[in-house]
DNA sequence: GGACAACATTGCACACCGTACAGAGATAGG
DNA sequence: CCTATCTCTGTACGGTGTGCAATGTTGTCC
């Protein structure tokens, strides 16, 4: 178990560089293998000594990518809806910051040491709200499905522009009421569907939701 | 913009057959053009007469899934959270039923007019709730998430097992509940966050906060 | 009817990708 | 020193999306 009485040349790497390395090129999906290794001076094969595949990287970086957004905003003294809302936009910030993030949030088991505290705090936080812990459970559940999908989604949406450009594309846009009435008359609200607004919007509603059932 | 005035020799294919090619390939994500040119007896090069790039398929792909759920299911004279749980519980369906279908529509952008029209029928169905506009479309966005993420999420848990395969797998895991407490007492409800049941809570929860705007 | 322009389709090629496999060199314990 | 073990590399295979020039078919106009 030693790392040291093993026989064999050092390791010129290890699986934290490897996974800087993937962060640090990380830009609208997770780089090559090809690629880190590049930027690592070596061939590609050799990150197969660290890593069993692509997929172990991606997971890597997933839980990277869960610890940028500090998990102890779940915690301390502010009301549970400020504090649910806290981490879930700090983790928005982080995916949205990593184009491609979050599709690999999705993709990738979320089975990391840092998805699990988070789930604890959560769970903590609506017992704490005065949930059943089955109830409990389930918001759970929902926040995680909210953060994740939304982020996804505006992900693909923003692709590098900033959300600005994005509402204001989407406002030149016309509808044709006669087509789509509803669409075209909400069209400003639709248009920012794809803002952090949007995004508190929709999980205060749904909190609004999970404290009903308490 | 007569098809038959143009020159040239006829088209051997249409864009929807391409599709359908691809719709009998899927499995686990979109198929390879290579592949679906193979399918249909042909270079690959032909398939870029009909699109332009690979992003369309997948284009072209969305909208299909968003089109198998029945939209239809939006209208009728049920109540309107019936309607909105019938459409999402078709959709997730769907999506479930073609492993790797709901992280593409997280992927390709959905402007397609299938949904535009389910889009416009949610509004409909929230202003129809008593919601002004700008809260149906909220609302809206709100409940594409939900199915959204929730059906990606999932898909990526199944992986091709059945619901069932999945909860008991997960019961069979023990949580040490001195670092988990609350996972490892909640284990029962967490181990069913890929069921049809926790979506339609989860669902019914968000329609329940979004009801209070009205 | 013949010329011409527009078009679909193909062959070839390029630049990638993940990764399997065998071998070369380095290093430890015996 | 010997040998087992380990890291790293060279090479290669089969795959991907797609750009470009050539080929042959088709319609329209003179």
């Amino acid at each position: 178990m030693d790392e040291k009485t093993r026989p064999g040349p050092k390791r010129s790497l290890s699986a934290d560089q490897i996974v800087d390395a993937a962060l640090a090129l990380f830009d609208g999906e997770a780089p090559s293998i090809r690629g880190v290794a590049a930027r690592l001076g070596v061939r590609p094969n050799t990150l197969y000594t660290y890593l069993p595949d692509r997929a172990a990287m991606e997971r890597a970086l997933v839980d990277r990518f869960l610890a940028m957004a500090d998990p102890d905003l779940l915690t301390g003294r502010r009301s549970w809806r400020r504090r649910v809302e806290d981490y879930a936009c700090a983790l928005r910030g982080v995916l949205l910051s990593h184009r491609g993030a979050a599709a690999l949030l999705h993709t990738a088991p979320m089975d990391g040491p840092t998805s699990a505290l988070v789930g604890e705090r959560l769970l903590a936080i609506f017992v704490g709200a005065g949930l059943t812990p089955t109830h409990a459970a389930r918001s759970t559940y929902a926040v995680i499905v909210h953060v994740l999908g939304s982020a996804t989604l505006t992900a693909a949406d923003l692709n590098g522009y900033t959300e600005q450009d994005i509402v204001t594309a989407r406002l030149s846009v016309t509808i044709d009421p006669n087509i789509l009435p509803l669409t075209a008359q909400t069209w400003p609200v639709v248009a920012t569907w794809n803002t952090e607004e949007q995004f508190r919007w929709s999980l205060r509603t749904l909190l609004n939701g999970c404290a009903e059932t308490a």
